[in-house]
DNA sequence: AATAGCAGCAACCGCCCCCGG
DNA sequence: GCCGGGGGCGGTTGCTGCTAT
């Protein structure tokens, strides 16, 4: 026998809701709150089974959701964060705030899954079809070691997400202390300012997720363990990545002002030589020895390139894609013809792009990963 | 104008995990 | 340690509105 079914199914309106359903719940759950969704129903006088409540709930009516079209940045966030994730919209939800994962769940469905898979990318794995055909190599080890980055990658993200959630609440609660002091402050003073008190002063004490910038053992001054029982994970304060490509290089440029950062790498690479993950197997000294050459100093500062900006309609890489240089201009015709004449030669690029793409995506994922971490999410640790 | 096909999205279903007894 | 209930999650369905024929 299955389980029994979470409520009396006979009797029990399904469907969509009517706006009187959805003001009952409302109206019931402003009162009283949410939670015990089974009990819920009877007690608000919903002819409704608790689940359908919690859903509409969750996914329509509880305010603080987004509603309508989906950022670029939104676009780029799920798309990266599915390569690392896979269907797992919930984690993926809590990447994006006030979004929720059913709408993301239907998102990638109907648009980001087609798009991909009309750019020639496999949506499931997130790599170039032909990659699959492509047979064991240097590069497919590459890939391979990303893989096993992704997932261990992926097993962080979800304690994170916990975290996340943790630090929600905590923010919560400071807040509802705070505003209790603040109309405590206000019986005893005339000030009427509109200005909202600001948000609890919780530090960040770290919020990158770089899994390559950081290496358990470095000795790099401000640097905090982050003691996860799944991660040996830690972070440099200062904000210096030794391979935390577009986001590290243009924070190095911009932030540093051209600080030469050659030294660290080197003392990144002296140490990360000497290290194997004996949790993931993955070999850092595999990732600097030439074998994952998108670590290394061309592929820096290329946050975005690859397949997600191309599908992200990147109109510049677009153009130049579809049709390069002055013939662009000189009308379709001539741009056909042009391409034709160079077909020969594009095939035998588009095997060393195929490669390129590739790496810069998966650099493009992590780097994503970190900055939507840092400016999209709630912060993730606090004190 | 009618209708078939398609896309988008809200909602349902069933499985799984967590937690309390 | 086991069991059952509650809730969460991901996959799927079906309704609705739009577009093409």
């Amino acid at each position: 026998m299955g389980r029994s079914p979470c409520c009396e199914k006979v009797g029990l309106k399904k469907g969509p809701w009517t706006p009187e359903e959805d003001q009952k719940l409302l109206a019931y759950i402003e009162k009283h709150g949410n939670g015990s969704w089974r009990a819920l129903p009877a007690k608000a006088g919903l002819q409704r089974c608790g689940k359908s409540c919690r859903l509409r709930w969750t996914n329509y009516l509880r305010p603080d959701i987004k509603r309508g079209e989906f950022s670029l940045q939104e676009e780029q966030t799920i798309i990266q964060l599915h390569a690392l994730l896979g269907n797992r919209w919930s984690a993926i939800a809590t990447h994006l705030p006030k979004r929720t994962d059913n709408e993301i769940k239907n998102y990638w469905n109907t648009h980001l899954k087609k798009r991909l898979a009309k750019m020639g990318i496999d949506p499931c794995t997130h790599k170039a079809k032909s990659d699959t055909l492509s047979s064991g190599d240097g590069h497919l080890k590459s890939v391979a070691n990303l893989s096993h980055m992704a997932q261990w990658e992926s097993a962080r993200l979800e304690a994170e997400a916990r975290l996340a959630r943790e630090s929600k609440f905590r923010a919560a609660s400071n807040s509802m202390i705070l505003q209790q002091q603040q109309q405590q402050k206000g019986s005893s003073s005339s000030s009427s300012s509109t200005v909202p008190p600001p948000p609890a002063p919780l530090t960040t004490k770290a919020s990158g997720l770089d899994i390559l910038r950081a290496w358990p053992g470095a000795n790099q001054g401000d640097r905090i363990d982050l003691e996860s029982p799944t991660s040996t994970l830690s972070f440099a304060a200062a904000g210096v990545g030794f391979v935390d490509a577009g986001a590290g290089a243009a924070s190095a440029a911009s932030h540093q002002g051209g600080v030469n950062l050659e030294p660290e790498r080197a003392e990144w690479r002296s140490l990360a030589k000497d290290r194997v993950d004996s949790f993931t197997g993955f070999s850092m000294e595999a990732a600097f020895d030439g074998e994952a050459p998108w670590l290394s100093e061309p592929y820096w500062g290329q946050s975005g390139a690859g397949f997600t900006g191309l599908l992200l309609g990147d109109s510049a890489a677009q153009k130049a894609s579809d049709c390069r240089g002055d013939s662009y201009a000189n009308g379709p015709e001539t741009c056909a013809q042009e391409e034709a004449e160079e077909e020969e030669e594009e095939e035998e690029e588009e095997e060393l792009e195929g490669e390129e793409e590739s790496k810069n995506y998966w650099n493009s994922i992590l780097n994503s990963v970190n900055s939507s971490s840092s400016s999209n999410s709630p912060p993730l640790f606090y004190d």
